[in-house]
DNA sequence: AAGTCGACCAACCGCCTTCGA
DNA sequence: TTCGAAGGCGGTTGGTCGACT
């Protein structure tokens, strides 16, 4: 069954929004609120549908949206947890207050690939053997990601938002300053509240299952993926806390099977 | 001055997931 | 359990603008 397009063509408008478009909707939401973008525009009075709506709300007339040109440090952020991610732009843009994954994506595109190539051809050696090793032990444990891009498909964004709130809502994946061009310290740290919670969600019985290959950590929390918990604990070096706590990961890993060969890795 | 090209970015498209009936 | 509606996401397109010839 062929699926209706999300608008009906007739009548409604594309293309670039006129500055009394913006101006309708910003103050309808102001209002009312978005609760539903289908049938915002009607109510709104906007020949426009209800996605066009929620893009131009979300992209660009959000009050909290940081318009300008990326930092140094943005893009680094953005650098490394593309290397984490991949093309997750949703989940890398919820990294970086007031930027869209739309602007991230673009940002992307037009910077920052051709300055990681760049980058990766002028230090072929130093990437040999440093970041391209992390990077390749990381691919290599994935085992169930066999495309860099959008790893597997199955794995959804609310998966990603489970990296960082599953075990601990508040868990903030930061990068440190990058304060060397042979960036060791550009993976990520974490916040220290991330293993304070996981910790105490071990001491008061977390439960883990291993079924269907999900966790299920920290009640109430959303499920998460072998393959996205394993890359969220892979971003975060030896050194930390995690490694005070080693019989917790070894018990969750055996208890799923498949990564015990990249507890060294990890550990 | 006119034409061409590439960079940039806003917006669209189609697919997937979630949710509720 | 099934199905359709709605929301959300990543990929892609197309218009605009500035640099260059």
């Amino acid at each position: 069954m062929v699926r209706a397009p999300c608008c009906e063509k007739m009548g409604l408008k594309k293309g670039p929004w006129t500055p009394e478009e913006d101006q309708i909707l910003i103050n309808y939401i102001q209002l009312y609120g978005h609760g539903n973008w289908r049938a915002l525009p009607k109510q709104a009075g906007l020949l426009r549908c209800g996605k066009s709506c929620r893009l131009r709300w979300i992209n660009y007339l959000r009050p909290d949206i940081k318009r300008g040109n990326f930092t140094r440090e943005e893009e680094d952020t953005i650098i490394n947890l593309h290397e984490m991610l991949g093309n997750r732009w949703s989940a890398i843009a919820a990294r970086l207050p007031g930027r869209t994954d739309n602007e991230i994506k673009n940002v992307w595109h037009t910077h920052l690939k051709k300055r990681l190539k760049q980058k990766q051809q002028q230090e072929p050696v130093i990437n040999n053997h440093s970041n391209a090793n992390h990077v390749t032990a990381r691919s290599e444990i994935c085992s169930g990601a066999s495309t860099p891009d959008r790893q597997d498909s199955t794995t959804t964004s609310s998966d990603m938002s489970s990296v960082t709130s599953s075990a601990a809502n508040n868990a903030c994946v930061k990068t440190e300053p990058s304060s060397s061009e042979n960036n060791h310290d550009s993976l990520v740290e974490i916040d220290e509240n991330f293993w304070t919670e996981v910790l105490s969600a071990e001491n008061s019985g977390i439960s883990i299952e291993d079924s269907n290959d999900r966790f299920s950590a920290v009640g109430g929390a959303d499920p998460l993926s072998i393959v996205e918990f394993q890359s969220s604990l892979d971003a975060f070096r030896p050194g930390s806390t995690l490694c005070d706590n080693t019989d917790f990961w070894f018990n969750l890993f055996t208890k799923a099977g498949d990564f015990s060969e990249m507890l060294p890795e990890i550990l």
